[in-house]
DNA sequence: AATGAATGAGATTTCATTCAT
DNA sequence: AATGAATGAAATCTCATTCAT
């Protein structure tokens, strides 16, 4: 009886050690220089085995991809669980984002471009988790600036929805630079990440405030 | 006398027809679907031929990246040659941005990722020339903002070439939302790509004009 | 006691059960694009049970060509089953390939090729059982020949034998022309299958009657 | 000069080698059961290289059947070299078939069955080509079986065509009892390909004569 | 300078069979 | 008796790069 859970209990826990054994490598070598056999020793499972539980090396991808933008969802959920007013949630919201490239830098460019790779077209399901995905984590944000011009912390004349989808968009190019061009920022313009971050914070502060 | 003056000619001719060629076929079917193939048959020439001009694959794709690179800074360079005042030209620079991204959008990825894809570690002189094309547009930025602080237009409180960079970033995050999440912002959040362009445009004018 | 019995039985019928669902899939798809995992789901047991009941895809395959040898004898005695003469029953027999052909298609190539593809060289009592099917088939036709000669139906100069056996080659000959080369007989010599047909029996028929 | 041409002709005896290293391993093997790493193997060649001469697998094989075709035409048309007359002709085409078997034997199976094999539906050249094919033996064909019907030697009721294509399939037919039952025949049947050969020859000739 | 034939190391994926439970 | 997860050997095909001419 218990039997045929704790079955699929282990069949689930198992799929989730391949995705994190895949996780590992993925986010190590990217997904082009990501081979099979390299999750596999990873994952100290033969390659068949992962065919088994999933049915392509884009598939595997895309559950990076799907435990990304949980991760990240969870961040901002976690950002506005304050007392705080709307302005200093959408600055939460913005460390959350900070804190989700430090913490967890390697999902970054799975999110940022994985789709593009990962070409699941055929399954709808799986687009539809990502757009459920992007929708949720969105609401959050337009959630706090909401709240921010309730509250008077925010100007007014702000379109929630538009603001919100504008921030998202200016931060994960900032995230971008920050991650590809890192080199160049320290070495040609004398600036590190964290103060280019630090000032699109500032910025963004001043342009939002009532 | 002038032969050996000739052939350099000829050859650097050589090398930029095989660049163009390669440009044709990296820009559309990206730099992992292309193959050396693909490029050979398009210039007319030899897979070997190629080899002769450039050592690898990466070596040619950098060239592209160059390319846009050039393209790009003549665009900004276009962009401030006007008599208008320092915002007005930092607001050009943000239309020259986004029409390289409209008219010249597959050097987008190029330049965007390319690096990290082209792994040329080993030679440093095509770095720098890397480098160097980033360097040379950013300063145009950079001089239009100083120019819009002296002659009052912009807030004199801005530091010039963190705002650069921090504009540049969130140009390309914008850009790619439009690019990638189309979809996603028409059918979920009821908002036109133009329009979150525009939102763009006035939040940044607001948040730069003295 | 009986215990026994009806465990034996079950175990028996299990087996036929197998390869009742081997059959359509192997008839379907043929004996290399079947897959024991396509048999297993047919048969709705899983794949390690098939092979507690059959030590190989071979061994399992072996079996849909003893069916289908048992399927055309039984075709053959009953197209001897009546009392006509000894030409008629033969051209009966035609007749009866003819449907066994058309109706149970998918076992013609099994008996053709079958054990050229299942290599079962060290179960003997495997092949006697073909073996057997065989000859059980043949000897009906045998008789019908003897029969033919007896009654005066048939030349008296054919050896029933050779001939049985060389009318079965011509008839699968036949065939197979028909079912490969349909549309060479159509579009380049003008001829339908049918009449090919049609022509084999009148020529067969006046090779035969006495 | 003659450059261009050698090399071309080095090219086309470099098809021709990897042809006939193929023939030894498709023959010998099977077709499903030939990797294209035997094939490299044989032709002492690299796997990439059979690629550079032949896009697939199937391709290459279709190389076997063609060739098989072509043997066998030449040795119809041989066949028929004589001053004999039409049935003479015809018993010699027949006789050309076993010399085809014999000396050929491996080709068999691969004209016989080749095309269900290879599913180069989309090249429609190379389907013209087996079709001329067929249609260039079966012609030599039809014209002995008009010739004898004329010299008196073949009965003047046989449909040149119908018969051609009649004796064509009956012939596959006793080569494939042949090739897949001589076990049979010989133990079973007490009989010898031979003889039953023999019978086929001296069935059709009473079939035919005049 | 130019060629293009040859390479060979992989890449993804499949599947008959085994074996611990 | 039944399961089904795990295996691992193969199979087809690709492509950047080299090198003899």
């Amino acid at each position: 009886m218990g039997t045929a859970e704790r079955k699929e209990r282990e069949k689930q826990q198992r799929k989730l050690d391949i995705v994190e054994a895949s996780e590992k490598v993925f986010l190590t070598k990217g997904f082009e220089n990501t081979t099979m056999d390299d999750i596999a020793e990873q994952a100290e499972l033969s390659k068949g085995t992962l065919y088994l539980y999933f049915k392509s090396k884009e598939e595997l991808y895309s559950e990076i991809i799907k435990k990304g933008e949980k991760i990240l969802t969870d961040l901002f959920k976690e950002a506005v669980n304050t007392n705080e007013n709307g302005l200093c949630k959408v600055k939460n919201i913005g460390e959350a984002f900070i804190k989700f490239y430090n913490e967890y830098q390697e999902f970054h460019e799975a999110i940022l471009l994985g789709h593009s790779k990962t070409h699941i077209q055929d399954d709808e399901k799986k687009c539809e988790d990502c757009k459920d995905g992007k929708v949720e984590s969105n609401q959050v944000f337009v959630e706090a600036i909401e709240e921010g011009i309730k509250d008077g912390s925010i100007r007014s004349d702000v379109d929630p929805l538009k603001t919100s989808l504008l921030l998202w968009a200016q931060s994960m190019g900032v995230m971008q630079m920050i991650q590809h061009q890192a080199i160049f920022l320290k070495e040609t313009c004398n600036t590190s990440s964290e103060e280019l971050l630090e000032h699109f914070f500032i910025y963004t502060y001043n342009a939002l405030k009532a």
